[in-house]
DNA sequence: ATTATCTATAGATCTATAGATAATGC
DNA sequence: ATTATCTATAGATCTATAGATAATGC
């Protein structure tokens, strides 16, 4: 057997140090920026680069999967909360935090969703927020008409401050406490226009092709 | 006298022809996508796409510029309405519209305050839009604690969904009723954290280099 | 002995221009 | 006559691999 065991430790660094720079390189320059140039941050040669990737979309895979791993952590956190609502404000915070500084994260999202429109690993987290979101609103707390879906658009929304670079970061938590405030159930609320949707439907609707045509 | 005349016709058909192709071509492929391939989709010879625009840069500048010019029309409605609030509601949603419409303009956006971060074309705007925000507030409708520069961010945040392609489209526009209800005065809102800028802060603190180094 | 790295390079793609050909408008 | 277009192509950049050299671990 040769296969899959514990890879040498030289390979293991390098691996390490490719992923660590593609998030800087592909955050400055954006997900298509050349691999040689990513081999010249990682301090490797070319080669080496395409022996931990074959190509560019296994790269964005990793990067992906990463990203999917690191989700995982937020969860005992925001679903243990005391309230329902608490577990609204943790959720809309920690994971707009982590879009924010996480730059490259929509590109990758985005090129996955194009090379593989049925993988959809957010799915086990899906039930859950399902659950928050319905706790949040029989506490009274979360205005009526909000899905869950409406609340990951909105930190994407937040998140998006990434896009303009670091110097932004601080300063997204003033629209979240926003959005926060728009969320409370009151009295007075403007009704939410349009359909509500789960995720089932949402993954369909936004995994459609291109965009139909502007004009014509 | 030769130069300034008004160009041929069917320089002027070819000129508007590439803009509109760039528009569709940045916004599926990303502001670096190959510039042949833009030739082929406005169904004209290689050389001719440099004759138009000298450069990429050239051309970002122009799509830049021409974004601006449309901005220019949204500015009698929202200004003229009969009340700050209202102008505070058509600020967001006419311009997060356009946004999120242009899925093109983020990038075009931080390419030329890349290439020229001095260049700021929305100044003409600013000192109206603090106007309207203080009416709003005078009126007793907006919170107090807002600025002008919040309401940008929001704009951006919101029409931000179009990265992820038109059929997102007819969505966002329950965020933007979440963050109106988040915006209207109310004695039970959440202060906003951190500290309100100005245009002049903010133009000075988004132009910077690159985002600080994440970790070491 | 095995596994990984690096250097060098072939082939593909992209940018930008030169020079020959075609369309326009005074 | 002037201005623009197209075709062809030189040079630069990027991807991906082959083959020679170095590092690791049983």
């Amino acid at each position: 057997m040769s296969s899959s065991a514990s890879p040498r430790r030289d390979a293991r660094r390098n691996h390490e140090r490719l992923l660590v720079e593609a998030k800087k390189l592909f955050a400055e320059r954006g997900i298509d920026a050349p691999l040689d140039e990513l081999a010249v941050r990682a301090g490797v040669g070319a080669g080496t680069v395409y022996r931990h990737f074959p190509n560019r979309d296994a790269l964005v895979r990793e990067l992906y999967d990463t990203g999917v791993a690191e989700l995982q952590d937020f969860a005992p956190e925001i679903l243990g909360a005391e309230t329902g609502w608490r577990s609204v404000e943790l959720y809309l915070e920690r994971l707009a935090a982590w879009v924010a500084e996480s730059p490259y994260l929509p590109a990758v999202m985005r090129r996955v969703a194009e090379l593989d429109p049925s993988y959809r690993p957010g799915a086990e987290f899906e039930e859950a927020i399902n659950g928050l979101v319905a706790r949040a609103q029989a506490e009274g707390a979360l205005r009526d008409d909000v899905t869950a879906v409406d609340l990951s658009i909105l930190v994407d929304m937040l998140g998006s401050v990434g896009q303009y670079g670091g110097t932004y970061l601080p300063f997204w938590r003033r629209q979240l406490t926003i959005v926060l405030d728009g969320l409370r159930a009151r009295p007075d609320l403007t009704p939410l226009p349009g359909v509500g949707l789960d995720f089932a439907s949402f993954h369909d609707m936004s995994h459609r092709k291109t965009p139909p045509p502007v004009s014509r």
